[in-house]
DNA sequence: CCAGAAATAGTACGATCGTCCTAATGTTGA
DNA sequence: TCAACATTAGGACGATCGTACTATTTCTGG
């Protein structure tokens, strides 16, 4: 693959990543893609010979964009409690998105996990990372309850996120916000 | 519309029912429902004439069904605590369609939000009915945070359902039901 | 500079979707 | 009983889906 190619390829990942996230797995379109990448349907297929090999490559994308973002939170944050708020801060900076999209993990696993099990298992990767962060994280904290405990936080997260959305409501999410972080002030 | 005629449209709503929540709405066509059903799509369309009516008659249904659920709760627990207990109690009675689907209306809802507003109105109709009567029960406990408690009560339980979904874990969505009930309990 | 590779465009295929139309069958009331 | 109506069966429509195939264009290394 030549620099040309990898950009393209770059930009349609990009743009199906977007389309995922916005309109969901099964509402976005090889046409769709292209459409909004510029290109032909056949020129789309050259570098992705299939629905599902596009699929994973926006998750793999994905799954690099998260790793890279925990790994900065543990160097940015050596207090378990300041890890675990700055998870909480991330639905306040995404906000918008959320409001309008929901959780770009949440619901897609949600979509998938009826009757698309393969497709799921790529996409509860993307949460199994945060599940293993977060409880690495809280055993610094509660070494004995760190699982269930961490399970909570993330539970109340994807709660907060998808009545928010539901409701279209920032508030509802900004207040659900500063009650999980009570939540982690009462930790240990 | 005669009697065989209404008896034809229930087992339809009803098979269109449990393939939306099975399946999703946009995953369930016109022939899966004639399907299940036993006729055939012309007949399914005499008596749905679109798939938006068909849907409306599912949404109907279920709201029918939670009214009654609810006034039922009201008549059976004088104690707010224990209604909202009972609405915990719910997760439990469902785990095994919760653990496989996940929740019948939040995963309606996460569905038709991304692009299908009109009909994740409707869909948004049936968590109205329990948000208002969490709210209701919760202002018999504390009138003055009602609206955000009842909010958080409502968002931790679908947490923990979708959490619970996403890894197909029993033991996960009875923690968190178990957690639930204890915060319930805290309150005044 | 130009042959070969990479990338793109354009089109076509079979399948399935929601919807619609018509004919056949069942049912019922005058 | 039989005309009027309700219900069902079956097929067809155009649109869109994921995928595939073949030219054409663009790029690049020797």
């Amino acid at each position: 693959m030549t620099q040309r190619g990898k950009i393209s390829r770059d930009r349609i990942i990009e743009a199906a990543n977007r389309l995922i996230y916005t309109k969901g797995y099964n509402q976005t379109s090889f046409a769709d893609v292209a459409e909004v990448v510029g290109i032909t349907k056949g020129n789309l297929h050259y570098h992705f010979r299939s629905k599902d090999e596009l699929f994973d490559a926006v998750i793999a994308h994905r799954i690099e964009v998260i790793r890279d973002l925990l790994q900065q939170w543990d160097e940015q944050f050596p207090d378990a409690h300041d890890k675990l708020k700055r998870f909480v801060q991330m639905l306040r900076n995404e906000t918008p998105d959320i409001i309008r999209y929901g959780c770009p993990m949440g619901s897609l696993n949600v979509e998938l996990g009826k009757c698309q099990l393969s497709l799921q298992s790529r996409a509860r990767d993307m949460f199994d990372l945060f599940r293993v962060w977060l409880e690495k994280t809280m055993k610094q904290i509660d070494k004995k309850n760190a699982k269930a405990l961490s399970l909570h936080l993330f539970a109340m997260a994807q709660g907060a996120v998808l009545m928010s959305y539901v409701y279209c409501d920032d508030k509802l999410l900004k207040d659900e916000c500063a009650r999980i972080e009570s939540w982690i002030d009462s930790l240990p």
